[in-house]
DNA sequence: AGTTTAACTGAACAAGTGTTCAAATCAAAC
DNA sequence: GTTTGATTTGAACACTTGTTCAGTTAAACT
């Protein structure tokens, strides 16, 4: 067996992976062909095939990474043992993570429609379980009386959707520091849930 | 002249923008073809240029007619004269107006990257001009000590945000009213920009 | 009845699509 | 220095794309 070693397969691979973050975030997944990805990378677009089945794989392991990524990220995370603080520690998380990764999070919402049913259902069951989490944290602060949540799956999605707001504004070297913009949407979410 | 009564024109037109608008929003801009459009309609593609000069233009009449529909329902509201009213009237008729058109929501926030620049500056500016309307309410309500808001051009973002949201989950005849969930935004809106 | 013309068809155009694969290339292993 | 097999090329495949336009259809006017 030649080059196990040396072998641009190790290269190649990520590169095209991030050539294609890019330009399904910048153009959308429809949009962008093979041949585009393959001209970033500096490669004919036969190439791509050994690294991915077809470009409907490509997408979805995009979207798979990133979430799973997400689902580690957060399993690492100590949180507290009252609802205020995990409530806290879940939206600076989450606005940190958000952040770093524009190009991940964007495709991840906008590129849902170009799942195959199999693979949205996948992805849908990752997003669902990241979410799991903040509904769980509402309902144990609206059973300990610190919040007062009429619906928490609904307020969920309402939050959900105001820290993602963050990236439609936020540049990196902007005004705003991380931890201002941390700041911030703590305290719009504390005070939208409190009691 | 001859057929100006009785003519299909003025039945094809509206009927592309449907057919378009709601293929568009199902499938993405970018993923629909002409041909997809016009077999919805019962026409043939070459047809659908008796109505737009070309594809994308027709993306931008639905994007430009949408926003213009939302500038002139939000002109015609009659909102009280204190912050906090006129936040409560905001976030209703926000929430309002975009249940009842989920299609033209989603394209009209999904599509920008396939405008053309010139097409995406004049949608930006509509949308910009209904973002400062709320914008204004909240300056208004920190000088007059209802709101503490720290950064009213970042909070316009997360409220719109939020509200934004609603069309991820709401589903006409879903288990909530209309008036459930406008009170339920409203809440949450109202407690994250008090004071 | 005959004329006019808006509305539509259907075929054509050049360019681009995702994907396949035999052949060429290359660097590590022997 | 030759063998080996992973890696890449480049051409080809069948099909779709947005758009154009000469020609057909049919309703409304004189």
């Amino acid at each position: 067996m030649a080059r196990t070693q040396g072998s641009h397969s190790d290269i190649t691979g990520p590169r095209i992976r991030a050539a294609a973050l890019g330009l399904f975030a910048r153009h959308g997944f429809a949009a962008v062909s093979m041949r585009q990805i393959a001209g970033a990378v500096g490669v004919q677009a036969g190439a791509l095939y050994n690294y991915t089945p077809d470009k409907q794989t490509l997408l979805y392991e995009l979207m798979r990474g990133h979430l799973n990524d997400l689902l580690a990220a957060r399993a690492a995370e100590m949180p507290g043992a009252d609802p205020m603080a995990r409530l806290e520690n879940f939206t600076r998380f989450h606005i940190r993570f958000h952040i770093e990764r524009p190009d991940e999070v964007f495709i991840a919402y906008m590129e849902l429609r170009n799942l195959e049913p199999a693979n949205f259902t996948e992805i849908e069951r990752l997003r669902r379980a990241y979410e799991d989490e903040l509904e769980t944290i509402l309902r144990d602060g609206v059973k300990s009386g610190v919040f007062a949540v009429s619906d928490p799956r609904i307020v969920t999605y309402a939050v959900i959707a105001m820290l993602n707001g963050v990236n439609t504004w936020y540049r990196a070297g902007g005004r705003l520091s991380l931890e201002e913009v941390e700041a911030l949407y703590w305290d719009m979410v504390r005070k939208s849930v409190s009691a």
